[in-house]
RNA sequence: GGCUGGAUGGCAGAGUGGUUAUGCAGCGGACUGCAACUCCGUGUACGCCGGUUCGAUUCCGACUCCAGCCUCCA
């Protein structure tokens, strides 16, 4: 298996420190708003790559933080004139809610930076200890970036061709403007935890090396992310993390894509997000999740309704393969699908290759419905396990052909209804009442599909 | 200015030193009352200029353009 490394920028053999088992941290959100899609991305890009672990027979763990402590959130919560933790508790749940209906299976572990401080005070404490930080007069404790020889590896950048500074103002306090804060002095009536540098809180780089420690130890597997978050907060990480422990920090360094929307990148400082749950009020969750995993998971992918539309009709081609057929079967079909499946995940889980192979798959399910129709079961069978490694394919099929009629113009029974009502004009041999019929669904996004059991149906739009 | 990526057929999106990606759309055929679905067939696609090579979209170099990071951001 190979896997690109942000480090080396290559793609290299992916060995696990202990055979068999993978650990692996990703940054996860700092929970002061809703999710948008650029968080879907990283939680699917993830979810997709744990499942496939998994499916390889890795015990993976997998450790996604909660940062519920942040100036992000405290100015939220003043706003909303809330308490943090009510603020905090609230973007959890639907942070939860938000990635269930996207399939996206829960980490193994969701630590969160309140649950974190003693350990992040001991970090800081030890960098202190060995001339990585310094605690300055107004309680605030920096780390000595120039002191940490490694210090730009991750992006290949050298110190001195950094311009600190130039785009913010430089804190007076630091030795040098490129240090950067590990702990924050609390001003009057601002939430703060004890510390040897007086009350405060964790700068936001500290609690991932903290609490990716404590949960994996010092040295692990995979570090993950967001694209935007191999400078600063990772180098910093590796900085700290590893003149701390002195050992390597993590072994392969995974970077998702941006969404983008318009050729720009969807965030929040641009303030262009479309948030998860606004997404999923027009368009059925697998059909977000497919647009997320129809690109690589490195690859830029842009955002818009045409997209989500043609995502849809990729659905609609697996799960018409899929309708009618028993997938429950199971049995020993010898395809070779599954290994070219394996073969693309191998490669730096490469699943626009491996939906490809899945299309030949359904396209091979369809075949044998008239050829060898005793091997339809067992292909459909084959093509649900493979798509829920992806965590596709999962619904039954007439759930989701018929799904999005919840939000059509006309109900599911009112179809059927008028399907009875055509079948009887074809038997009047009244085709032009018949065609009417067929023309009016249509008309609302329901297309029919007539065969010799009988006339289905299938919203095409949304 | 520094550092990363990228530029593939009408669109989306993989990949490869010489042979069909795949999906959507289009075209022809089978099926159909007609369609849809499905199946079969169908596209002289690889930013630009040089170089290496018997042969490059694929390797190397220059160029142009796009995006991201260098400030909080997934």
């Amino acid at each position: 298996m190979h896997i690109y490394n942000t480090l080396t920028r290559r793609k290299e053999a992916f060995t696990p420190i202990e055979p068999g088992r993978v650990s692996m941290y990703v940054c996860g959100m700092t929970v002061y708003d809703y999710c948008h899609l650029g968080h879907a991305r990283v939680m699917v890009a993830f979810d997709v790559i744990t499942r496939y672990l998994r499916h390889r027979g890795f015990d993976v763990t997998y450790v996604r933080n909660i940062t519920d402590i942040d100036d992000k959130i405290l100015k939220r919560a003043e706003e909303n004139d809330e308490s943090i933790a009510s603020l905090t508790e609230r973007m959890i749940d639907a942070m939860h809610e938000d990635e269930a209906r996207l399939g996206v299976l829960p980490p193994s572990r969701e630590p969160r930076a309140t649950g974190h401080i003693d350990e992040i005070v001991a970090m800081i404490e030890t960098l202190i200890d060995k001339g990585f930080a310094y605690a300055v007069d107004n309680g605030d404790v920096y780390y000595r970036v120039r002191r940490f020889e490694g210090y730009g590896k991750l992006n290949n950048r050298q110190l001195d061709d950094m311009r600190a500074g130039s785009r913010v103002e430089i804190d007076t306090h630091k030795e040098d403007p490129l240090d950067f804060v590990l702990w924050k002095a609390a001003k009057p009536g601002e939430a703060h935890w004890a510390s040897p540098w007086g009350d405060g809180r964790p700068g936001w780089h500290i609690e991932c090396s903290a609490m990716s420690t404590c949960c994996l130890g010092n040295t692990f597997d995979i570090h993950g992310g967001g694209p935007d978050l191999t400078f600063p907060h990772h180098e910093n990480e590796i900085a700290q993390s590893e003149a701390a422990t002195g050992q390597t920090y993590v072994n392969t360094w995974m970077h998702a894509g941006a969404v983008r929307v318009d050729q720009e990148k969807m965030s929040k400082s641009l303030g262009n997000f479309f948030t998860i749950r606004e997404v999923l009020e027009e368009h059925d969750p697998e059909v977000v999740r497919y647009l997320l995993v129809a690109s690589h998971y490195r690859s830029p992918i842009n955002y818009s309704v045409s997209s989500l539309l043609e995502a849809r009709k990729s659905l609609i081609r697996f799960y018409t393969a899929l309708e009618g057929v028993d997938a429950e079967a199971r049995g020993g079909v010898e395809t070779p699908y599954a290994a070219r499946f394996e073969q693309a995940m191998d490669d730096d889980f490469n699943t626009p290759e491996a939906l490809a192979v899945l299309f030949d798959l359904a396209r091979e399910v369809n075949r044998s419905r008239t050829d060898a129709p005793e091997r339809a079961p067992l292909l459909a069978s084959e093509l649900v396990r493979l798509g829920g490694v992806l965590g596709l394919l999962q619904q039954p099929p007439e759930a989701f052909l018929k799904g999005a009629s919840a939000k059509a113009a006309i109900s599911g029974a009112d179809i059927e209804m008028k399907i009875a009502e055509r079948q009887q004009a074809k038997t009047d041999k009244d085709f032009a009442r018949a065609d009417a019929i067929r023309d009016e669904l249509a008309a609302l996004g329901v297309v029919l599909k007539d065969s010799r059991e009988g006339t289905t149906w299938v919203i095409e739009t949304p």
